[in-house]
DNA sequence: AGGTATTCACATGAAACTATTCTCTGAGTTAGG
DNA sequence: TAACTCAGAGAATAGTTTCATGTGAATACCTGT
């Protein structure tokens, strides 16, 4: 019995198609970063002064996700200080990631992350803004260095907050004595530097690095080293690496994205007890993460979202009609919320709420005149309708219907 | 027929309000010396 | 006496309401032929 246990476990080892799945994980940082050697080398050229203890200059670095931007700004980061560690230099460079909600997405909240980071005492707030300036000064201050602070996604702060919070970063420098302090800011949104206080603008953009999409050819080389150590010998076939590149190419060149795929596809051969990956996972992968999408936001969305989806939901299947509007919208949620003994929320809020629908794209919501009739949102379903059902269920689910 | 004015049904903005969540403070409590 | 807990206060946030203003084009209304 045992021994036959045993050999169940075996085989599932040896199944196993992967020989080492972190790889393929997005925190993964490989030791070498194909076709951004330039980006590299541009980085690495402007922060260089700080091994000299000079303020280099502020650097701003955008292009679309899955270009590599954190990666190279962080493998950097990890040379250099192992290079001003050899040399005996104090260096401090600190990361954070503004996308991540709990992390930070106000300005204490940001600075409370950087200060416990540096080794600072807990979140020390009493009146706020001021008082978590003053410490992180202080912090900093305390001896003569140079400080690098690296922003990533920087763009969610400035939506968030204003851009004064990274004015008074950019004038801190003059408040500080001995130390000093250099930003970087990461960014997906190109059109981000042109909305923000020109201000911020002329000391954020020091410098500027773009990186651009990969190519099919370049996700290719990617994938190719990756495999070498995710997978097992044999496992991936050339034409399955082409597919997921080219699956994700067409995405704007994404190589999480490509990365993704990859290892969704494995995963998924792996549980089909295929000796090596097909062709076909590779579709079901795509389709595996499109549907996570979708019913992740649909399911943690909020409940008053959930209620307008629905009734968006229930006129496009009832309704034949061609179109949908915001009024028709309204009205079926009306009723539903008094079937359901929920609060009804204003037409306002209901037409906010479909813009929100649009943005995270469940919907495509477009404003049209229809003349004499008014303007309005032309609301549609945007998912595919093999989805339907089950998104329908999830959210009569999660309402308690 | 061709031009102009209206008008609809919301969109879009700004400001104010509300409930809830944080965090800190300081009083009161507890335990150890 | 130091450490610890817990209620209350002040501030911040998210979600929403209220008030105000904007808007594209189908239609109603002219106008002169």
């Amino acid at each position: 019995m045992g021994a036959q246990l045993n050999k169940i476990f075996d085989n599932a080892m040896n199944s196993s198609l992967f020989k080492n799945k972190a790889v393929l994980q997005a925190n993964f940082v490989p030791e070498s970063i194909p076709h951004r050697d330039a980006q590299v080398e541009q980085v690495a050229g402007i922060l260089v002064p700080i091994l000299r203890s000079e303020r280099p200059s502020n650097l701003f670095v955008y292009g679309k996700t899955g270009t590599g931007k954190t990666l190279s700004v962080q493998y950097v980061r990890q040379e250099l200080q192992k290079k001003a560690v050899e040399l005996g230099v104090d260096i401090r460079i600190e990361y954070i990631n503004c996308k991540l909600k709990k992390v930070a997405d106000t300005e204490y909240r940001i600075l409370a992350a950087l200060i416990q980071q540096m080794g600072g005492k807990v979140a020390e707030t009493g009146l706020p803004t001021e008082q978590v300036y003053s410490k992180f000064i202080e912090m900093i201050d305390d001896k003569k260095q140079v400080v690098i602070i690296i922003f990533d996604e920087i763009d969610q702060i400035i939506k968030k907050i204003s851009d004064d919070f990274l004015y008074s970063l950019t004038r801190l420098n003059s408040e500080l004595s001995k130390a000093q302090i250099c930003l970087i800011g990461i960014s997906n949104d190109v059109t981000f530097l042109e909305n923000i206080d020109p201000r911020v603008r002329s000391s954020l953009g020091e410098e500027e690095i773009v990186f651009p999409p990969y190519n099919a050819l370049q996700l290719q080389d990617i994938l190719n080293e990756r495999c070498k150590l995710a997978f097992k010998d044999g496992v991936v076939d050339d034409g399955v690496i082409s597919k997921c590149a080219a699956f994700a190419a067409r995405e704007h060149g994404d190589a999480r994205r490509a990365l993704d795929l990859l290892r969704i596809a494995g995963e998924l051969s792996e549980r089909e007890g295929s000796a090596k990956i097909d062709l076909k996972y590779i579709d079901a992968a795509n389709d595996k993460i499109e549907k996570d999408k979708i019913f992740d936001i649909v399911s943690t969305a909020p409940k008053q979202f959930q209620l307008i989806l629905y009734s968006i939901l229930k006129l496009t299947r009832e309704k034949k009609i061609e179109s949908i509007f915001t009024g028709d919208v309204f009205n079926y949620y009306q009723d539903l919320c008094k079937r359901t003994h929920n609060e009804i929320l204003t037409q306002r809020r209901i037409s906010d709420i479909i813009g929100e629908t649009d943005m995270l794209g469940l919907t495509n919501a477009n404003v049209i005149s229809k003349g004499r009739h008014g303007r309005t949102k032309e609301i549609k379903l945007a998912f595919a309708d093999h989805l339907l059902d089950k998104i329908e269920s999830i959210l009569i689910e999660s309402l308690g219907l």
